[in-house]
RNA sequence: GGGCCCCUAGCUCAGUGGUAGAGCACCUGACUUUUAAUCAGGGUGUCCCGGGUUCGAUCCCCGGGGGGCCCA
């Protein structure tokens, strides 16, 4: 690891280098510069100009960048630079440059800042290049940069020192470039659909909205505790009850829980709030919004993932949980399990026991039926699939089923084994609403401490009267490593929670 | 939290119970169309940290730190 204290002969070197620009007279550290166009804009307008066509139209470049390479022939020199998404050659010639700018090209490192002015040619190899007239240092780069051929292989590093990975990985540029066009295309998606975009609190009096451990933080005027929040649902669904019929949010979770290759502390989600949709609209609806988005960041509608070929090509695969499991469950065990196994509390745990999942005192038949499916169906759901009809147990913000109420109008997308989606008609009763809590109460006294809060302030909004509705959200961060062939979240996140070192 | 694996030059990686190597990068020199430029010369290091075993530890043992994967 680099030292700060004692510095190698390379960092010396540089810092020399930048000693003689001063002694030159050069602003090291100037305060702008005036760039005529990117260097991705020069070589998206020039790239199919032929070297006679440029030699007829000897068309001008400025732009800037940092130098990815150095390659010297005393005389004659070649530089490329980047603007982190293109690279440019430029052509230095001792000949075409004042005295004082070639000076200061002799005095350049890998990962220098440049300004470049000049006009475009072709080299003898084919190459876009700018013959360059004048050069103007941008800002100095002290410490070595990565190497130009294998890159930044250190995955700590990577995460630790993200600007590097950017600035020698083009591979970790475009995964961030995707994650934009993910982002840019669901709220155009949205808003064509008449969705207004809200934001709500990050910080709550009472965490709730979704089934985890909060961060815990206090405000020092007010003398209180407060939440970062699990989940934006009982704000956004309050604002339904405002009249907000078509309302959504993209933005941070926070849940402190685990780390793993699909869980950082903070993560991205969207939600959204859809009057007077059921839960099957909403399946619709994210079909055509994820089908779209899919185009919108890879051009097309089949991805890569490891070793899958997923289709977002609607529609999705559409199954319940207690069949899947059940399915799942007869396969392992060799037998057909009847459907009613999942029904009742004793033969539930019996099954549990015999395929080997461990079951608490405090789980009922709708918990043992989801640890079922958890643990025999989650990792073989790897084309884009609607798990739905969750038990009323596990989902206590969600409508039951008219004529099932150990069923809930809730489903979950799965896509390349891990839930990216949580989706239901919302539970709008405030009776029913309180009588959900108060059983999420009593399963915290059982000894589950990631059930739901009590929220009274909730359930008077519910009181008020919300309108029919469904509701979804989506997690980005999955979403996008699986657009991106990322097999780990923090390859997703700019940067991921680390250990200080 | 448990299991397995990793940490050596700026980067990517070899390697050994006798204080360390390659490629790139870097330094010196040559070169006016190269593109992993080439040619000649140069090795730049707290082998993650601490302790132990040993005549001697980067290597073996113990503890710690950071990271990765799997499991919970």
């Amino acid at each position: 690891m680099s030292s700060t204290t004692e510095e190698s002969d390379q960092i010396q070197q540089r810092r020399a280098n930048l000693d003689a620009l001063r002694a030159l007279g050069v602003d090291v550290y100037p305060h702008g510069f005036d760039q005529q166009a990117t260097v991705e804009a020069v070589v998206a307008a020039h790239s199919p100009s032929t070297g006679e066509a440029l030699e007829a139209e000897q068309p001008r470049a400025r732009t800037a960048g940092r130098i990815l390479s150095i390659r010297s022939f005393g005389k004659a020199n070649f530089l490329v630079i980047s603007d982190g998404k293109a690279r440019l050659q430029i052509y230095v010639r001792q000949d075409a440059l004042s005295e004082r700018d070639f000076q200061v090209f002799k005095l350049l490192d890998f990962g220098d800042w440049i300004g470049v002015d000049g006009r475009l040619f072709r080299t003898k190899t084919n190459e876009l290049s700018v013959w360059a007239s004048s050069l103007t240092f941008l800002s100095k780069c002290l410490l070595p940069l990565p190497e130009k051929w294998h890159g930044l292989q250190d995955i700590e590093t990577r995460y630790r020192q993200r600007y590097l990975d950017l600035t020698v990985n083009p591979d970790s540029r475009r995964v961030f470039e995707i994650r934009s066009r993910v982002v840019t295309a669901i709220r155009a998606f949205l808003i064509a659909r008449g969705f207004l975009e809200v934001e709500t609190p990050m910080m709550h009096p009472i965490a709730g909205g979704a089934i985890a451990r909060p961060f815990v933080t206090h405000h020092n005027t007010l003398d209180m505790r407060l939440y970062m929040r699990i989940a934006p649902e009982l704000y956004l669904k309050r604002l339904t009850v405002g009249g907000m019929e078509r309302v959504f949010e993209i933005n941070r979770n926070f849940r402190n829980e685990g780390i793993s290759t699909q869980h950082n502390p903070e993560f991205t989600m969207l939600e959204f709030y859809w009057a007077y949709a059921e839960y099957q609209g909403l399946m619709t609806l994210t079909e055509q919004m994820l089908a779209e988005v899919a185009v919108a960041a890879t051009g097309g509608t089949e991805v890569t993932f490891g070793e899958h070929a997923i289709s977002f090509a609607a529609p999705f695969r559409r199954l319940s949980l207690r069949e899947a499991a059940r399915e799942a469950a007869s396969a392992k065990l060799g037998e057909p399990i009847p459907a009613e196994a999942l029904r009742d509390r004793a033969s539930a745990a019996a099954l549990a026991a015999r395929l080997g999942i461990d079951v608490a005192p405090s789980m009922g038949a709708g918990k043992i039926a989801a640890e079922i499916f958890e643990a025999l169906c989650e990792d073989a759901l790897i084309q884009p699939t609607f798990v739905h009809d969750f038990p009323t147990e596990v989902s206590p913000l969600s409508k039951q089923k008219p004529d099932d109420p150990d069923t809930v109008e809730r489903f979950e997308l799965y896509i390349a084994g891990f839930e990216v989606a949580n989706a239901f008609s919302e539970l709008n009763d405030p009776v029913e609403q309180r009588r959900r809590f108060e059983e999420q109460l009593a399963s915290r006294a059982g000894g589950d401490d990631e059930a739901h809060a009590m929220d009274e302030d909730y359930i008077r909004a519910l009181e008020h009267g919300m309108p029919p509705a469904g509701g979804e959200g989506v997690g980005i961060d999955r979403l996008v490593m699986v657009l991106t062939n990322s097999l780990s979240i923090r390859d997703v996140i700019l940067f991921p929670l680390m250990r200080p070192r």
